[in-house]
DNA sequence: ATCAAGTGCTAAATGGATTTAGCAGACGGA
DNA sequence: TCCGTCTGCTAAATCCATTTAGCACTTGAT
């Protein structure tokens, strides 16, 4: 190992130096196809040798100019503090390093600005193509990458720019709440009492998730009335309070309760906790959390499938889809009943 | 907008085509400098205009050639399914954007494999540091940096090839512990029952968490007990059985529970919700979670310094402070008493 | 008329790899 | 002897941007 003390790294020009040989050779020896050009066995396995030993590392951004491909991978994504996001984040790195390219995931805290300016740093970088996940509205980067010709998928929140893939959001609501008006039943109370608890009514996500707590309601025979949708937010001292007035104008706790989003249920864990509520009403909440999924009473989760809808999203890239622009719908996964 | 529907990008060669004008005008114009190389500010100004409506942007790969610099921060870690991991990755992300560099955070699910081939794709990507975190043996890693001349520093496990930046989890472990004794004795339980729960023997940040238990217990004139620690590994199934195990054997929760992590954390609630046990002794634990902070109980929970210890990890990337590889303790925050 | 200084710009080298057309020599057959 | 065929390799163009030395011209002073 003769080791690179001087800072500048090895070329396949040091290489072919070294061997005497054409940087030609050496480049074609190094990319495995020295018999289709008929080089000899010797002279590759000296070159091999050789580069081994003078520590020859190829240089990506070189091979990337030449051949106009990065092989980088890019996506953009709000955080990584759920684990629907951080799953996300790491089946997408799984699917670039399968496809042998390098994954590059960015967050942006949902800054609209950020995301910009992460965007068009990735396609500077010609990224092969680019992930859009969590973005309220994509369409701004769907025309950046348009613009660049880059292949893009919209995850988790659909935009009109490029395909997307997104959980279904209306059937998996309407299928757990299913599962709680089989258990409110089931306990002898009015399936009338049920409050669908978090998120902004007009974005995507809730009213689809709202829409399908209202199909099975209504499937229920139940007529829905508006008490029954408290859209309160996201954050959990926004649920936590919604919550707390919502018991006290009523006097007890609803009959079942449908939990928009992992915060949400933060938000009423915390309520629970500091008023010494105990829940003792049929939960289900649209997110999944291990240790949601361990507290003291029993919670019909919803998983988003997360493999499913970053195969799909692969799959968008190519040509075809990509012009076609469809919206993808995965059904999400029911953790616990 | 000149729509751009040919697929080929464009280069300040077809901009100096438009304008007129030689692609070194260009280059200087694009950067800035056309003042100091005495360009007209009309022929500055044409050449933005033109280059804005033939849609150009940077090729980075080209520029970094040029100037051998990727403007790529690179970061491996395991995962992201935990706040601290989360959070190191979004720290680490700012950082590198405010030092206008691209964050490639790549994670390995603690495969040596996976950490070796991810590391290498990252230096012959050129990155201009590789953050390495949480990985047992940074070793290897730190070689190929080494060889590659690439700063890097090692962060949360600490390593001999480069500076490390890690919690000072002996001293914050003797914070908690100290709390815990304190609880204890309030509530006039004996200091002798306390347990240290989770993380694995002969590895750094479990013996270091038990030394600094073991450190409180000392101090407050206890003599530890080998049964007063359990280092049952991290899964939750784990600490889960071994705390069962550990309160049938006894017939009693322990007066005070040291836990060493969040997935130990999962484990004991899991028991706690199994068995209908409400844990009502002192709980600490070395780790931090929104949800779990807002649990039935109360429980001390040490957060670790995400920020600072980034900020550090920053600093140590000149060349001073790459030679001498020192091991950096960042003290924890307390949470919550 | 001559020269220095200033103005506005460009040619060309460079960074590291890929890839194709083709060169030089050996060898066999007629 | 001459041609065709192999064998083993290489020259050179190319990808795109950066940067320095310097060219050609004008202006003003002497």
């Amino acid at each position: 190992m003769t080791a690179r003390v001087g800072r500048k790294k090895t070329t396949i020009y040091d290489v072919a130096a070294a061997v005497d040989a054409s940087v030609s050779t050496v480049s074609l020896v190094l990319n495995g196809d020295w018999s289709r050009y008929r080089i000899k066995e010797e002279t590759s396995e000296r070159i091999l040798k050789t580069a081994h030993e003078l520590g020859y590392k190829v240089n990506l951004r070189a091979r990337g100019l030449r051949l106009s491909k990065s092989g980088l991978a890019g996506m953009i994504m709000p955080h990584y503090r759920n684990r629907f996001f951080a799953d996300l984040a790491e089946t997408f790195e799984l699917g670039a390093r399968k496809r042998n390219l390098c994954p590059i995931v960015v967050s942006t805290q949902r800054d609209v600005e950020v995301e910009s300016k992460v965007a068009s740093t990735l396609l500077a970088q010609r990224v092969e193509f680019l992930f859009i996940v969590g973005v309220a509205d994509p369409a701004i980067l769907n025309r950046m990458c348009e613009e660049a010709s880059v292949p893009c998928v919209n995850v988790d929140l659909p935009g009109a720019g490029a395909p997307s893939v997104v959980s279904d959001n209306q059937a998996g609501a309407c299928l757990v709440t299913q599962k709680l008006i089989n258990k409110v039943r089931a306990t002898g109370r009015s399936v009338d009492d049920m409050l669908f608890l978090g998120g902004v009514a007009g974005e995507y996500a809730t009213d689809n998730r709202v829409a399908g707590f209202l199909d099975a309601l209504r499937q229920a025979g139940v007529d829905p009335h508006p008490d029954m949708v408290s859209c309160c937010g996201y954050r959990p001292e926004n649920s936590s309070s919604a919550f707390r007035a919502y018991v006290e104008r009523r006097g007890r706790l609803p009959s079942g309760l449908f939990i928009s989003s992992i915060t949400t249920f933060e938000g009423v864990v915390r309520y629970s906790v500091s008023s010494g509520t105990l829940l003792d009403c049929a939960v289900g909440c649209f997110d999944w959390d291990p240790f949601a999924a361990d507290l003291p009473f029993t919670v019909a989760m919803l998983r988003q499938d997360v493999e499913s809808m970053m195969e799909i999203a692969f799959n968008s890239l190519d040509s075809e889809r990509q012009l076609a622009r469809d919206i993808l719908m995965v059904p999400p996964i029911l953790e616990r009943a």
